[in-house]
DNA sequence: TTAAAATTGTGAAAACTTACACGAATAAGT
DNA sequence: ACTTATTCGTGTAAGTTTTCACAATTTTAA
């Protein structure tokens, strides 16, 4: 037993836990089924009820998932039960909307620095946030105990700041610069490039 | 012959076309290696070589690849020879990011419309862009045959404009809603939720 | 000229992921 | 009370993807 779940599990769990939220949140429903809940995701629902296994029993026979219940242990698992404090690091025009986007709030994350290296956006207000000065970035980030952090600066800075972040402890990395970034094992690291994305899908056209 | 070719596959070639015109562009380098190239993208060499396999034989026992010959290559198997005019709906703080974000040049798109349905923004000058009014919409993406589209409205209003976009022709669509959309066959579609990817993460955590 | 090193493309094996299909449990309907 | 519907969890089969490993070719070096 205690055998290793795959990534590409864990991958779809936010995927069912933001459906689920939508279902009880803007739909009311109580209740539903991996049946309900793949064909408005396009999943099977054999293949939902099969990445639920790893993780336990939460379904019953005849009746399915109870929303509330399946919720709770799906922030369990992916340890959203308390609010990560998130750093940003970039407060240009991908920054500054970052910082207002409320999105986060109320799914595990709260966007609690900004920081620039442009004396021109130190000391700006973004949101609620002040713009702090990059050569603070170890400083705030050890201090405050970060572990997730986004980056959203150009691409030739952004390996300098991944390395910096990785030194003073931060363990999750969502990059928005169009580059591969190097991380020691022990680290995670997702990538946002929307050309990457768009070119894709230019295959198929 | 003329096997379909795994969706995996072509996922993987903007990546390889990305760090190929880094190799040259950035470090100026004539030729590489698949051991090369994946030693920076963390991928392995038989990777490299079994996905380009799928598409001809373009390198050379020995040397490897040239460059410059393979980035062609890659650009007409993606259909990035020519520019797509890139429609992006919703010009709050992200299409106000999108549309000046200068990364899509030289990449195989433009953004050329930016829409929203605020009449505070309507007519508002953002980059190259003015400011179009969501009404009309159907009207500009048909007339100009825009395939591409970029969705950054609220979760609310996203199916809808996925609906009215696919209805004029759009067939490929990256969306920013923090929502999973219904699309007919034949149209793509690729998300990018942040939330999704820093919760995915903190699974590790 | 010959030997050693580098590198490709690929068939086959291994690893991983998804889909099928069914027993068991529950709920709904007659 | 009995029958029919639903739905879960899961062992197994099928399908997909990655890795291995090697013949063939080219380059480099002695």
């Amino acid at each position: 037993m205690t055998r290793e779940i795959p990534d590409i599990v864990i991958g779809r769990l936010p995927i069912y836990l933001r459906e689920l939220i939508r279902l009880t949140e803007d739909e009311g429903k109580i209740n539903t089924s991996s049946h309900e809940l793949g064909k408005r995701l396009g999943i099977s629902s054999a293949q939902i009820r099969k990445d639920l296994s790893h993780f336990g029993e939460f379904g019953k026979q005849g009746t399915g998932y109870h929303i509330h219940y399946l919720v709770e242990q799906l922030r369990e698992i992916l340890q959203l039960t308390k609010e990560w404090d998130v750093a940003v690091v970039g407060a240009g025009y991908l920054g500054h909307a970052l910082a207002h986007y409320h999105g986060f709030e109320h799914r595990g994350f709260r966007i609690s620095w900004i920081f620039d290296s442009d004396p021109e956006k130190i000391g700006q207000q973004m949101d609620q946030l002040i713009v702090q000065d990059v050569s603070q970035l170890e400083k705030v980030v050890s201090e405050n105990h970060i572990k997730v952090a986004i980056i959203a600066v150009p691409a030739s800075h952004a390996q300098e700041i991944t390395n910096r972040l990785v030194t003073v402890g931060v363990r999750s990395i969502l990059s928005y610069a169009p580059i591969h970034l190097t991380v020691p094992s022990g680290v995670e690291i997702s990538y946002s490039d929307p050309v990457i994305q768009l070119q894709r899908m230019t295959y198929y056209l």
